[in-house]
DNA sequence: CGCCGTATTGAGCGCTCTCAAGCTAGGTGG
DNA sequence: CCACCTAGCTTGAGAGCGCTCAATACGGCG
């Protein structure tokens, strides 16, 4: 992994922010001796963060930019088991593991900040509000991408695109963004082909409820949109 | 609810049992008083435990028996989001909502335990080794169901079938067991059709490796079974 | 024994996949 | 500047898997 150190003094905020161990409130209860060891740096687009089946010991804070988690099959193929954008955490899930269940792979340039988990066990203890949080931001990932069991094409699609639309800007929506993926990234995370993917979005356009331009979505119904996401279809 | 309470003694355990209000190493490190509240009851099979979109307070034990998740869609109909089973814990991801994401209901008669989850967090602040472990619980759930996104209906079936062979008797593997929930119920999480359901347990049949006397199982080739349910055909 | 909900089996349809052929955008070199 | 190249995207035709609808078989229970 390439890693380029950068200033701390440029950190762009994550759901752990408001505990971060450089803050004063934090730095005042802990002696500075005991806070977590930290190194922030920048990954480039194709990337990877780390890799499947290596021992975990961190979690990864994503300060900006987008990540996948990819996982090998059994017979060879790469499916893609989820998407993690600025602002969110990485690796939860191999807290139970204690290894990393995927590979991370950076889709656009990525800055990150490293949790050693162990320092992070010890920053908890003296601290229950960091408790709840946690198991508050835990907690949420449980109900991300359940839209994924959805067996229609337009579905999983149109509930990608709210997705997105929320996730990239740090839950707050716009209706206007860049994909930061390939179609094929698409319809693998979607367990569709690309070709799937690309005839949804030509009939999402027919139907204007978006327009695409190369890689720049807009939606433009996000009532019809989100009625596609609920499963209700529009001629039914 | 109908709730019978139950004699206190009769505790068959979870996944918190190292960790229980009524044992002895936490009773010595906590005042009586600030004990969380705690009701052990029993309900009939197709009873509902707690409805969707109720207020968030408690976390559920289950002691004995099995429980689905079941949540309804917008257009009306119903899917089953999850399966839960002895020792486990429920409702993790009502933490992070504040409500029940899905109504649990009895697929056999239960016997469940409630916490109260702010006196579980009291209790969480002072104890290292119970924050450690239920993050590790949490963070297990994380990985559970993950097969629902194959696209495959054989292989989600053996999937469930080697899920419920491990779940049913505590992460035990037990090549024999019985069903818990109808073929309806099965295709329902599964997403796919009852009549899908039953013409794979006939092929299964066929094949050798399970046999099916009603609602009883048992893997005969539990190796062909995990090679299908890592999406490795048979005859590719 | 007869009833009714559940499970199995069959025939035909539709959505998504497969395979194959164009198309577009962005980059390279003459 | 433009011809070319390549990877990604789009579009089309046909096949396959799971769904729908319908009929039949089974099993628990009165």
């Amino acid at each position: 992994m390439r890693v380029s150190r950068i200033n701390q003094s440029t950190c762009l905020g994550c759901d752990l922010t408001p505990f971060c161990f450089n803050n004063e409130k934090l730095k005042q209860k802990f002696q500075s001796n005991s806070l977590p060891v930290k190194r922030r740096f920048i990954i480039k687009k194709n990337e990877r963060l780390f890799s499947s089946d290596s021992h975990f010991q961190y979690l990864y804070a994503i300060e900006k930019g987008s990540l996948k988690a990819v996982q090998s099959e059994p017979d060879g193929t790469e499916v893609i088991r989820g998407l993690y954008f600025a602002g969110e955490i990485l690796a939860y899930d191999a807290i139970y593991l204690g290894y990393y269940h995927f590979s991370a792979i950076a889709l656009t340039e990525v800055q990150v900040c490293m949790l050693d988990y162990q320092d992070f066990l010890s920053c908890l203890e003296s601290n229950p509000e960091l408790q709840r949080h946690i198991l508050y931001l835990i907690s949420s990932q449980l109900s991300m991408g359940s839209y994924l069991t959805s067996t229609k094409a337009d579905r999983k699609l149109a509930c990608l695109l709210l997705d997105l639309s929320l996730r990239l800007h740090r839950n707050h929506r716009r209706d206007e963004f860049e994909l930061p993926m390939s179609r094929q990234d698409i319809a693998n995370y979607l367990r569709l082909t690309a070709e799937t993917v690309s005839r949804i979005f030509t009939r999402f356009q027919q139907n204007k409820m978006i327009s695409i331009k190369n890689k720049k979505i807009k939606i433009l119904q996000i009532d019809a949109l989100k009625k596609i996401a609920d499963g209700l279809n529009l001629t039914p």
